[in-house]
Formats: C-alpha cells, sequence, structure tokens
DNA sequence: ACTTGACCTGGAGTGCACTCCAGGTTCTAG
DNA sequence: CTAGAACCTGGAGTGCACTCCAGGTCAAGT
C-alpha cells in the first residue's frame, strides 16, 4: 500500500508541507517516487512519522530528532548510540511529567482558593 | 523586603530581559521604582512570578497569561473568569501529561526492542 | 483540446518567546 | 573625583518549527 503526500499528511497528522519540511532537513529519507514524480509513502514511511511525530510530542529539538534520523539511516552499527537518546529522552520526559505534576497541584490550590472566595462572595 | 532586578531574576528564575519584557507585554504590573528609576519587587511581585513560571511551564500561550493578569489588576469582579481559564487550563495539562504518558510508553516498546536486538548481535 | 485539481520546487514569510544591543544614567567603592 | 557595576530605554535580532507563495508540471475527466 502506497500513499499520496495528501493522504500521508491525513494519516500522520501533519501537513503537506511539514513532510516535505521534513525531508528537506533530513527527518525522513525521501520517499519513493510514481511514474510523474510525485511522492509516494510506504506503510513503513508512515510508521517512521507517528515515531517522529511522538518524539515532537515529547519535546524532543528537531536537530536531535535528526541525530536519530541520520544514525537511522547509517543503519545496524548505530543501535546502541540510537538507544542511548532514547533512553535520555525518556528521562527528560520523565521529568516533565513530574514538573506538569507539580504545577496541577499549584493549579489545584488555587482554583480551591477562588472556591473559597467566591463562597463567601455568596454567601455575604 | 525588596529586590532588585537582577535579585528578582535570580529567584524567579527569569532572566532580567524576560523581567522587562514581561512588565512591556502586561504580564506583570510595573514594580515600584527606587530613588534612582530602578525596579524595586515586592514578595508579591515575586509570588505572582512564580505562578506565572508555572503557567509557563505548563505551556499556557503568553496571550492567555496575559488575559489572566488584565483580570487580575482589574479587580475582585473577575474571580470567576480567572477560575475558569484556571479549570480549563488545568483540563488541557492533566491531557497533555495523559499524552507524555503514552508517548513514554512508545519509548519503553522501542527501547526494549533495541535491547532485544543488541543482546542477540552479543550472543551471536 | 481543455479545464481542474493535486502535486512539484525554491525561497520568502510567520508567530512565538525571548534575547541582545547601543547609548545613556546612577549608585558604590577606592 | 573617578572607575566600574548595575541599571535604564527603545528597538533590533534570534532560533525554532513550521507555513505560505509564485510559478510550473502532470493526469484525469468532459
Amino acid at each position: 500500500m502506497t500513499y499520496a503526500i495528501a493522504q500521508a499528511a491525513e494519516r500522520s497528522g501533519l501537513s503537506i508541507d511539514t513532510l516535505r519540511y521534513y525531508e528537506r532537513i533530513g527527518l525522513v529519507e525521501p520517499p519513493a517516487r510514481d511514474s510523474g514524480g510525485r511522492r509516494s509513502y510506504t506503510d513503513e514511511d508512515l510508521a517512521w512519522l507517528e515515531f517522529l511525530t511522538k518524539l515532537r510530542t515529547t519535546g524532543m529539538p528537531i536537530r536531535m530528532m535528526r541525530e536519530y534520523a541520520q544514525l537511522r539511516m547509517r543503519g545496524l552499527g548505530t543501535r546502541a548510540r540510537r538507544q542511548q537518546i532514547l533512553v535520555d529522552h525518556r528521562t527528560d520526559v520523565l521529568n516533565r511529567i513530574a514538573e506538569l505534576q507539580t504545577c496541577v497541584a499549584a493549579l489545584n490550590y488555587k482554583i480551591g482558593m477562588y472556591d473559597e472566595q467566591l463562597q463567601e462572595e455568596a454567601t455575604a
């Protein structure tokens, strides 16, 4: 199964422009082209885009995604390095989650304060 | 207790430039000035900066922080609206945490795959 | 043959959140 | 009195991650 760029965009949740942009900057290998010179994405391409999207969602900067992508293109000998990148990134993400949870606690506190104040207002 | 801008920067974790920037765009009320015309931050100012930082950390865009800040400056009548902003934002943050956790699961999976592959490599 | 729509390229433009700079003023120590 | 550090202002510059545009090509339907 192959996909035109519009279909790839829809399935990946990225825009057409972003797909071409990712290709330009070396985040994805140039996909195959059809007889008319148009990009033709495979399921593998889409799987990679999906994973890239997860890295992006978790805040990995593009230059690090590119480093990972370049290692992947260079093949088997880079697996240990690639794994290390993911392990380090996972640590970052877990820290980020903890940070967000601290902030949620602060929001809860503040929201509680408003509850009290609005309560007083109502009973006054 | 009052603080010169450098001290406020250190305590808030924001840069001096960012403090002035936040003032310019209406995120913080212009602090008092000392006899020489320099900014003089109070503990209350710092508490507000700390809360702003939590909003920023959780990804609230500046224009929404500004909306909240402007409501706060307008006083008591805006409390219900301010609370609503925080409640909505908390929902966003909780969704974001869930999203990050999904991504961590994907990272765990991928890291596990590398473990297996590197294992095979070692035993081959 | 012709229109329409999806696609192509290289390059310019955008929005966000800062960050830096030049040129000037003011307090602080020696 | 003077050197230096810390501060001031208005405005320009930066980095990131896209996003848009002009001008052109290609394939399919009428």
